[in-house]
DNA sequence: TTTAACTTTCAATAATTACTGAACGCTTAG
DNA sequence: CTAAGCGTTCAGTAATTATTGAAAGTTAAA
């Protein structure tokens, strides 16, 4: 596994851009790695290309499969495993997102959902709920538009953008369509 | 600066989340903090609430302006600095995601674009460019929408949303439009 | 001025996170 | 059955990141 400059130069961007994306340095190497490269590559390539051990690679992999960033691959008569990403540059940039929704927003919807059923005995804590109100409702409308584009087609998405400089036209016209209804 | 319960808990989770959404534990909590109270706070509540140091207060608020997250207020006849949140929690959120799309989006597009003009001498650099260019047009588009989104008002994103379970609406909103004109 | 009330800075240190490599486990070819 | 080839685990260690607290900087009242 000797690597190009050009393809080295990507693979270490995206290792440093791994811990921005939600993972680390070394993992973000791999997926990069793995997305350049044509064919699956075997943990010991891995280890090989980017110069770490064995035990990292098994470990950063598992860490992929937790995300199902990868998927094995076998070829009859050897006993390696061989990885490769899982799906198109548009499947796995999904699964990060995805993934990164239940991890960095999940969790604070849950916990704000209790905390506003509670009742509040001070106006301390008044204004406190209603805070916490606004950021619950921005967080659930976040979550379903990022549902709702998560289903969406590059293709589809492109046809959106193509609306115009604005989405607000959208809006626009809804109102229009409303108020003759 | 005694934090009822209900608050403390907020603020504490505030803090776990913190490192998900970009910054680190401390500056997590010093944003739920100045978020849940209605008041602006000195350095020195805020130390003494989250019970860190002073100078950490300083370099969290500091750090906190970076990210246009904080104002100061000043008090006459005070000499002391009152910070608040700089904004509504959809400001606040917007800038969030503003900043985070600097750092995690724009080197990438910054060296896809470089190495795409560069011409491939191998079968892999080939490979390796095709991808790169997949990667360069999905960040592309996800620019540009979060661009738009981030034009619009809450009222506007609501009205949004209330278009249906589904933007493909939207885009069938889109094709009438184009018809009429 | 001087002093008091603040804020900022940063070297030292603590806490956290990532990595290595040896040991172990599993499977299959011989 | 044994050994070779692979993958996994995890205790120990290295690297990174966050925090403290003391010293230095700033401002304004006296």
């Amino acid at each position: 596994m000797n690597l190009s400059p050009k393809i080295e130069n990507f693979v270490l961007h995206c290792g440093e851009m791994g811990s921005r994306w939600g993972f680390n340095r070394t993992i973000g190497q791999m997926v990069g790695l793995l997305v350049i490269n044509e064919h699956p590559l075997t943990a010991n390539q891995i280890a090989e290309a980017l110069k770490i051990s064995r035990g990292n690679v098994s470990m950063g992999i598992k860490e992929l499969q937790s995300w199902q960033l990868v998927k094995v691959h076998h070829v009859p008569g050897d006993r390696k495993e061989y990885y490769a990403p899982n799906g198109t540059i548009w499947d796995l940039a999904n699964k990060v997102f995805e993934e990164r929704r239940k991890r960095e927003i999940d969790p604070t919807l849950t916990l704000l959902r209790d905390q506003i059923l509670d009742s509040a005995n001070s106006p301390e804590e008044k204004y406190a709920q209603e805070q916490m109100q606004s950021i619950h409702d921005l967080l659930e409308t976040v979550t379903k538009w990022s549902a709702e584009l998560q289903r969406l087609t590059p293709d589809q998405l492109q046809s959106l953008m193509k609306l115009g400089s604005s989405v607000s036209k959208v809006i626009d016209l809804k109102d229009k369509l409303l108020k003759k209804s």
